[in-house]
DNA sequence: TTACGTATGATATATTATAACATTCAGAGT
DNA sequence: ACTCTGAATGTTATAATATATCATACGTAA
């Protein structure tokens, strides 16, 4: 599987970097339902036409998108999508770890680990809008040590931090105070 | 002042814990209140009656409450409020730390100690409702630890934890695998 | 064949949030 | 006192996000 420089198989804490401004984005796409499709058959559940199609969306921004973005695309192809047709693969996605849903954004990504059950942290440009999916251990432990010793039970962690990222700051060396 | 059974001040990392059941509410609204006068005075920003009002309501229903059931609540006073009367009193309640949104649920809850500038994490018991509100360094952290590792610049951590308080799990002992 | 479960189609509506323009009012400067 | 200004609120409309509900299609197991 090509991974595209992400390096989640040699060390899972940075399952997806933040995409670089060149790379073979139909490779992206091409990989991830690849590894859907496994998920899927290892999960007994059916991979639709439809659900592909709203996952190869969903890659093919390549960053969030919303719900109803995803809709006005998918209506090039499925005149009479309705937002149910949108949600209800969206949720499908989410159920099988192919996705991530962004709380602060209203948004989905695409899971750069699909195969792999995970925590995940993201990393949100506030500027460029690309965004960086992590599993670092040391985020989660301290979160449930923390949560053990208020005998708090974890169920499902949201972890989203907006900011700028390199490449921006780089571009512009940011005067805000 | 009362702080109710919170350690806000001899031990910052757990800001506000679940509520027990028996506790003095008007007491901790009266607080509430108190402290975001001296807060707003400090920033010479104007708590006018409406944001006083809806800090209240926000307090009084201590635990995560969306913005149209505040907007109901605040109908009882004031007949023709409509939701941008809501939302704007919202906003500034953010903007001046005295209360959070929390992201996973479109909702709002009073900030426990709005003195201090600072981050925060939330447990929220996906049984009860009940919600702590934390300010754990090490979560903070590991984050910027990671964020700095990538030449991310931190501006605003989102950190929300879904899962059973101590004492719903107490109470049903939970069988969930 | 029938019955059933899963997926999708189709329509309507709920929920959350913002845009845009009007009005009120208090304080600063004249 | 007059006027200007900016902040706050009033008012109406609409945008953006998400779900409820019932109907239809279709594969498959009894
Ligand atoms: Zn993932
Ligand atoms: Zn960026
Ligand atoms: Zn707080
Ligand atoms: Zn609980």
């Amino acid at each position: 599987m090509g991974k595209q420089g992400s390096n989640a198989t040699k060390d899972a804490e940075v399952i997806a970097p933040f995409q670089s401004h060149v790379h073979d984005h139909g490779q992206c796409v091409a990989d991830a339902i690849s590894a859907a499709e496994t998920r899927c058959a290892e999960d007994g559940s059916s991979f639709t036409p439809l659900r592909r199609e709203v996952l190869e969306l969903v890659w093919s921004s390549h960053g969030p998108i919303g719900a109803y973005e995803l809709l006005e695309k998918l209506r090039d192809s499925r005149r009479n999508a309705a937002p149910p047709t949108v949600y209800r693969a969206l949720d499908f996605l989410m159920e099988h770890g192919l996705i991530h849903r962004i709380e602060s954004l209203n948004a989905y990504i695409g899971c750069g680990d699909p195969e792999r059950h995970h925590g995940a942290q993201f990393l949100i440009c506030r500027d460029c809008q690309s965004v960086a999916e992590l599993d670092d251990k040391a985020i989660g432990r301290a979160v449930t040590r923390r949560a053990d010793a208020l005998g708090f039970d974890v169920e499902q962690q949201t972890v989203e931090v907006i900011g700028q990222c390199a490449d921006c700051s780089a571009r512009e060396p940011d005067d805000r105070k």
